[in-house]
DNA sequence: AGCAAAGTTACACCCACTGCAATATTGCAT
DNA sequence: ATGCAATATTGCAGTGGGTGTAACTTTGCT
């Protein structure tokens, strides 16, 4: 099961979904364990796959490749409620401080414990192909991006003195916001919350822009 | 001579250097060719070394992988003396007016004649991986634009009332406005001015702003 | 208990990419 | 022009990531 870089909510519980994700997650685990120690190139997926009891074969039924593991990418739940208020126009009526609210809700809510992402972030700091991987994720929801703001911008007719704001550079900018504070975050510590990172960065965008 | 991606001037000419130049664009050539007719997946670095003439050691003597070859990775030109115009403050003063001035440069001369340039961006935009690569490829001189804003930072003492501006911050906006422009500039055609886009590109997200 | 769906595994395979050592080509000094 | 040194090209053998397929095992349901 490859999962596709969707923004989704996940819900589906049972028993065969438990075993699942705790194979997932024991994945993941190993080869952050073996690439902190060894370094990416170093680890071999057979490696992992004997550290997590696994055939090689079903290490690529969870995920699309080995750097994919490390960064344990997959659907990434977004409270529907929290769209739904951006795209209405609100919480404030601010286009960035509106943006803000959503995006420190996905950095807030990541699918797979703070532990596990954090882990994933600093390997992804380290190793540079591991960080364009991450880069390259956060693009393919590119598409998502621009539709979510597109339809905040029908909604909510712009002032006619201004240029015309294509969704497409609203999108560009929260990707930016997106990876920037994420970094920022990695790079301060366990215990900050990531939505102050991202505070952070938007007051500076702010001041540089006048 | 896997090339190392860093800004440096090309200057080198010779014999040698020139045939080395024509293997390299003959390469980049047959691979545009084959990856436009056939699909990035379809296309085997041994097809691309049939159509060039060349053997499979020797592209990779060139490339560091398939990929790259398309999009012509290499190093990029600056003028050293608009980098020196920017670092001491210039030309206007402003920070994003005097950063867009840079950037302009770099995307209005790449390394590699404008055909070429623009085909590696048609492809990019058509197959998610290099789109991927390219971004990662940017993300590569993210130390490099990071300690160019950070010595403009210091020469040009910042006004005491804002919050402090961070080098990273700079440098993340520099890089997603460079992709944001190229990209906006193959979706719009051959015959537009990439630094056109830019400003364009600039002038939403200062309006965004307020 | 027993059947169907879903998951796992072994196996065979393709191809991107690398190190190395041999060979060919080029630039240059004489 | 000739021979030498530097540089480029190539063949070859190997590593490892990733996939298709078909047998086999586990799970969920009745």
């Amino acid at each position: 099961m490859p999962t596709a870089p969707t923004l989704t909510v996940a819900t589906d519980d049972g028993l065969r979904e438990r075993k699942k994700r705790a194979r997932r997650a024991a994945l993941i685990d190993a080869t952050h364990t073996l690439v902190a120690r060894d370094g990416l190139d170093a680890v071999t997926v057979e490696a992992i796959c004997e550290a997590a009891g696994v055939s090689t074969r079903t290490f690529f039924n969870y995920f699309e490749s080995k750097d994919d593991a490390v960064l344990g990418h997959g659907p990434w739940p977004l409270s529907p409620q929290v769209v739904g208020t951006f795209v209405a126009g609100g919480p404030t009526g601010d286009l960035v401080d509106d943006l803000e609210t959503v995006l420190g809700e996905v950095v807030a809510h990541p699918p797979m414990g703070h532990d596990r992402f954090r882990a994933a972030l600093e390997l992804a700091a380290r190793e540079p192909r591991l960080l364009a991987k991450q880069i390259a994720w956060v693009e393919a929801h590119r598409g998502a991006v621009v539709r979510l703001v597109a339809d905040r911008l029908e909604s909510t007719p712009q002032p006619d003195g201004g240029p015309v704001v294509e969704p497409d550079a609203v999108a560009a900018l929260a990707l930016v916001l997106v990876h920037t504070a994420a970094m920022r975050w990695e790079a301060a510590g366990d215990d900050t919350d990531p939505r102050d990172h991202l505070h952070a960065v938007v007051t500076q965008l702010r001041a540089i822009f006048v």
